[in-house]
DNA sequence: GGCTGATTGATATATGTCAATTATTACTTC
DNA sequence: GAAGTAATAATTGACATATATCAATCAGCC
């Protein structure tokens, strides 16, 4: 149960930074803390919401499934992301899938503790407000995105958010397939393939089996730009 | 000032029906009633949210200005409804544009009051997370339909939408340019005529100049849900 | 040594682009 | 107010291209 002292706040801009000993205790005490392997769902979409995750370690995507078993990855998250699958708070339903990509330790924690929380503490409200809001833009964006740009925009993009967001480092070393790729960049796996050989071939980023690394980033932002 | 007593209680799932008088006067003070013709940009994407803005009256397109000029039509809205323009509660950015398709009437409120009253009042804090999510998850729909449907179910999914949430009545009068449908649908204004003509040759749908009558739901639904 | 995932190639198809034509609206001018 | 003219939007057709699909091969791995 001590682990919240670490965990928590440096959780997501420090959404419970606001909360008090008090609140923060009544938060945590049904808390279950779980450890899920790579590959393993965390939360399913479709099912209802009775709690809300904290990701304490480990990487996870966070996907929508659409139509025709087609998915989209949203995003994924990290250490210290909070998760409320989209229906937490209005329609108790969750509206994504979220799924291990590496062992993954996380919290589950009632949801309806948090609805109490919300109801007497403006101040958590308005934080979870700003986070929410946050997330509609990040949604707002990736709409634009996928549905504007070109092929090689879109590879651009995830690789730029892969080593600035996610790894934060060059060369980075990947534990997704090529499928994931694809689904986070909005297109087939063939498509994603053929577009990072490309990318290889003009000298931009240079890819072994586990690891990307960008040669030119100016070149790659070139191309997000362009569309 | 005596307008919002009408307007605001019915606004969007009552989100002001928890303020009392006192909150309530306070929001309204220094709100400005202003009206819009057809094609007026109400607010615009990428200014500052010094206020948010109620619907009173009329009709408007919420827009994104994406790459290369394309836009993103992400609903219509009419009398009743809030619009936060995306940032005024995480960034002071409008992230999209509201632009008027008939004559509007709406107030302009500080969205600095706004902020002072989510500080103080949590279940009014609760209430706009709410309406704030349920945008969330609009969002995210639009996001997989775009992307994962082909052009017969996008179209089947716009005519849908205008029928049943926007005008609520079988033949339906609309103020759309085919450019601003296209955009809805997210194809080319080209592509939405092919479309229609489809359908119309099929006898699903029957449409004038200014009318569209939807002659088959089922089949359109059918359409709507084979992507 | 079989399994899964990655890669490549050939081909099909969805969708966009461009240009031409027609309809519609708006605006003048008589 | 009618008629004509310009401007704008709608429609259609021919074509280009982005992207998906399918099948085959290849590489890594329990």
């Amino acid at each position: 149960m001590t682990c919240c002292v670490h965990c928590l706040p440096k959780a997501e801009a420090s959404i419970f930074e606001c909360l008090n000993k008090e609140d923060m205790d009544y938060l945590m005490t049904c808390k279950r803390n779980v450890i899920f392997n790579p590959g393993e769902t965390i939360i399913k979409q479709n099912t209802s919401t009775t709690h809300f995750v904290c990701i304490k370690d480990g990487l996870a995507k966070v996907l929508a499934e659409g139509h025709n078993g087609k998915n989209v990855i949203l995003k994924l998250i990290s250490t210290h992301s909070l998760v409320t699958a989209g229906g937490v708070i209005s329609d108790d339903i969750r509206h994504f899938t979220v799924s291990a990509l590496t062992q993954v330790e996380c919290c589950f924690i009632d949801s309806n503790r948090l609805h109490v929380l919300l109801s007497r503490n403006s101040r958590f409200a308005y934080e979870l407000l700003k986070y929410n809001n946050k997330q509609n833009l990040q949604m707002l964006d990736s709409l634009i995105r996928l549905n504007q740009k070109y092929m090689p925009g879109r590879v651009a993009d995830t690789l730029l958010y892969l080593k600035n967001e996610i790894y934060n480092s060059n060369p980075f070393n990947y534990k997704l397939s090529k499928q994931e790729f694809a689904e986070m960049s909005g297109m087939t796996k063939e498509s994603f393939i053929r577009n990072m050989k490309e990318l290889e071939v003009s000298g931009i980023i240079k890819q072994s089996r586990n690891e990307i690394e960008i040669l030119s980033e100016p070149e790659l932002i070139k191309i997000s730009k362009n569309g």
